[in-house]
DNA sequence: CCGAATCGAGACATATATGTCTCATGCGAG
DNA sequence: CTCGCATGAGACATATATGTCTCGATTCGG
């Protein structure tokens, strides 16, 4: 197989990455403008938007599955594993972020992988609790959520220009887990 | 003035509301047809889409500022106007979410309202800095941050079945001031 | 050098969203 | 009751997005 093929798909979908996080309903003529590929190379590999969508959704989903279990290889404990994983998550939250404001998709790929993530975060979120680092009282759902928003919070930060993005990492995790207060 | 005016236009903004809290992508045809009227009286309202984005932001800006205000009109402290103002925000934060998605308008009213908005907050911040509730090492631009996310997260797991939304104002409160640690 | 595969450019048809217009209807004011 | 105004329904034109197709250029393997 020549390489070509994948650069394209690739250039493809990192384009879309990068327009769709800036305006979720860009058109597909403006991400293969973005990609420099003809818009019939787009189609050509992407039946259409749809189609394009559950493959960012499953790239993404992807690329946080590598870089959280890189970061966490020689994480000891379960709290430890949240913390690293958070770090290595919050560079790649912005191009994540739009995908969840698009309208569900119906590919039963696409909801297993958001399952998937979900529990297996709630997993680690419990065994940290027994580790001492979360309230049990403090409903696990709530902390999923506190998690993911944080994450977004430290990138909005970042985008902002207030933080790096390992302060804005160290931020967040210290706010999930010890709060703001002095 | 008759209030048959008024009253339409109040039902185009819930309805759009509702639609773009959905599906930010939705058509203006979706929106007049939840709101109950024809496609051509949303137009006699409003110039397009851009126009009614405008309404909806001063609109939702108006909704949130009455909400907090009434909520704050008792409180002593800026921390206790701080989590009075968290509770009255969280119930309407899932109609004003989808609009921070919306590719930035250029309106100034708009670019105004939310200048405004920030700085208030970032303002009230500091003051409960001075009252001792955040810590002053950590930098107000991301408390405002942690602010705005975790009344998101909220809301998210309100919509998910898992607290009401007193329960979920409190546990954002709590995270963002003490964490989730035991 | 030759052939196959891939690509960019662009023409073309279609679908949808948008904006404007007309006309008949309903409802309240006078 | 009659008039006037806002409305609903829908026709119409336009713009944009989308999906398909063709053709010539480029590139790589043989």
């Amino acid at each position: 197989m020549r390489d070509r093929g994948v650069s394209t798909v690739g250039h493809i979908l990192e384009a879309a990455f990068e327009v769709f996080s800036q305006n979720p309903g860009a058109s597909l003529a403006d991400v293969a403008k973005q990609a420099g590929v003809g818009r019939a190379t787009l189609h050509r590999h992407f039946s259409g938007r749809d189609d394009l969508m559950i493959a960012l959704t499953l790239t993404a989903a992807k690329e946080l599955d590598t870089a959280v279990e890189e970061a966490t290889a020689n994480c000891q404990t379960y709290t430890e594993g949240l913390e690293a994983g958070l770090h290595a998550i919050l560079p790649l939250a912005a191009r994540h972020m739009f995908l969840s404001t698009e309208p569900a998709s119906q590919d039963p790929r696409v909801t297993e992988v958001y399952a998937t993530q979900t529990r297996d975060l709630a997993h680690d979120i419990d065994m940290a609790k027994a580790e001492g680092t979360f309230d049990p009282h403090v409903p696990t759902e709530w902390i999923v959520q506190g998690y993911e928003n944080l994450i977004y919070a430290g990138w909005a930060t970042v985008v902002a220009g207030d933080a790096t993005p390992k302060q804005a990492a160290a931020l967040a995790w210290r706010t999930l887990t010890r709060g703001t207060c002095p």
